[in-house]
DNA sequence: CTGGCCCTATACCCTGGAGGCATGGATGAT
DNA sequence: ATCATCCATGCCTCCAGGGTATAGGGCCAG
């Protein structure tokens, strides 16, 4: 009968979030009373209870939370509606494409060049975005296209892999692992890995050698608990490789990234078992437009001819 | 800034739809002025031109093209955080399933028999729904698993296909095709196939052997126009046959169905290049839980254990 | 036990905006 | 020329979303 309202879903992820209908008032810049009784007409037209309430602070009931997470991906379509569409007004069509700073100029760049040849291509923008932002940009309308680097969350999007390489630990000359020829992922438990700023500790794991994305289809997998330790925060590759050589953390890099910067003080051990580092061409689920399929179709014809002409990786 | 309302999305795809404004009007139960006023300020909100108003009649330009695609995927979405939140609420935790009438009552009936008897499954709803509704009941909440029977449209879904089986011609005993020993699709062109009642006309092709999925990733394929001609409405399977007995049409059939019913009036033929029939597990893309998982882990043990077993097909 | 403290819920008022009604203006059909 | 059709504008009404004030109920310090 009737639909919820993009303000009621905002107001519950506020609470849901805060666990505090006071701090979630102000976040939302309302006062207090107004939020209590929005959510509560809001669970008396749904006819369930969202939140326990009892007293000291809020609890998020079990049918809560899958609102919670249905609320979220609705927020981000339709923040998505607003942006694309005022994208597609623009004058001057135009393909926004994105990537982290290193590919950006490189890769990326190669592409767009490729790519704006192409007789009857668009204009085309090249975004440089943080710590994985990239898919988040191209989620919510604000990228045509992204270059991703795996291990990443491709959630609600559709891609492409372009390049694949394998892993490779970074270790101090002196580590102890330095004396082996090779290294397994077990090996690493334990020790301090860096994180790039803007991640979480948790997303630290995602450079344990270990996947985030569950399989597809049978691969019903639970997550092994993972043992790496978060370490210093770092800002760029050049920043990673000092802090390993300070001995402060150990890293999993990709193999190019190795050869770009051999170094006397820093040992490099190939991974067995580490998920390889991949870029990714990515878009919007289910989007094919003319100008993105041919977009994707550079990108893929760029990274063949690159790949089969590639120095042979580091051993 | 400005998010956009629901309301806002519903008015806009009822003009969209409709092409004119008072007939949008109607259909949402306002009057015409309000609903021309809301759709200026969008559009001067958006800062893009969604309608070319030409004094008679309104066309969509190309920006409202994208808007409307968006628009229908985010109120799909919207909607489905309402129901999948009541659905949540439930006293009863209950994983609803849905399939098309005879495989809700034979194959899905036989999954949800053996799952239902695994230690901690919740409560299992079978709901039996029309034509081609399998697809849109997951997507839109008010199902957690269905049985697609291919070809249908599969987006917003994932999937885990079960079963496959070839599809062969049912022709009445004296066509002139009924004399080949096996056909090909392109012999059918210009055949009248039935039509599944609340299929649109359109639609009809999906029975003319070709997938409308357009292959995922490098396939970008420009459909070939279908040259079968739409025939009478059916309703079963039983009318179906019946039809064909009587000559008025020519159908694609998996070949268990003419396994079932071996008539002397209808001759089943091969047809080599038709696409496979098969029946896939679909479930909203990136939902799973564990409920759903050993629900589709069920689906898969109980078909590959069938399939062994089936009895041979016909030739 | 009691008085502050920290939550959330209730009561009451006020205002912005959604919607109805009447009408204007433009264009094509007859 | 007249009418029909269709979208835009002006004006009014009314409700729901928001603010302020306050009540009510646990928790803790003294």
């Amino acid at each position: 009968m009737d639909d919820l309202e993009v303000r009621e879903l905002r107001y519950f992820v506020a609470v849901a979030e805060e666990l505090n209908f006071s701090r979630a008032a102000e976040r939302l810049g309302i006062s207090q009373p107004p939020l209590s009784r929005a959510i509560s007409q809001l669970e008396r037209r749904l006819g369930v209870q969202l939140f326990e309430r009892d007293t000291r602070g809020v609890a998020v009931t079990a049918a809560g939370q899958t609102m919670l997470t249905e609320a979220r991906t609705a927020l981000e379509v339709m923040s998505r509606v607003a942006r694309r569409t005022r994208r597609a007004g623009w004058a001057v069509p135009t393909l926004v494409t994105t990537a982290k700073p290193g590919i950006a100029s490189g890769l990326l760049g190669r592409i767009v060049e490729v790519y704006a040849a192409l007789p009857g291509s668009p204009r085309v923008e090249i975004v440089v975005s943080g710590y994985r932002q990239q898919a988040d940009m191209v989620r919510d309308g604000r990228a045509d296209a992204a270059l991703l680097s795996s291990p990443c969350d491709e959630r609600g999007l559709d891609s492409e892999p372009l390049t694949t390489e394998p892993r490779v630990a970074a270790l101090p000359a002196a580590h102890r692992l330095a004396r082996r020829s090779t290294l397994r992922c077990s090996d690493l438990h334990g020790e301090r890995m860096p994180r790039w700023s803007g991640a979480t500790p948790e997303e630290c794991v995602y450079w344990s050698g270990r996947d985030r994305t569950d399989g597809p289809g049978r691969g019903v997998g639970a997550h092994q608990p993972e043992v790496t330790v978060p370490g210093p925060v770092v800002n760029d590759p050049t920043e990673l490789l000092e802090v390993v050589s300070l001995g402060q953390a150990v890293a999993l890099i990709p193999a190019s990234l190795a050869e770009a910067n051999l170094r006397t003080d820093i040992a490099y051990r190939p991974v067995d078992d580490a998920s390889p580092y991949t870029v990714a061409v990515a878009w919007t689920r289910g989007a094919r437009s003319p100008v993105l399929n041919s977009f994707v179709r550079s990108a893929i014809d760029v990274t063949t001819s690159e790949q089969g002409t590639a120095a042979p990786h580091v051993s």
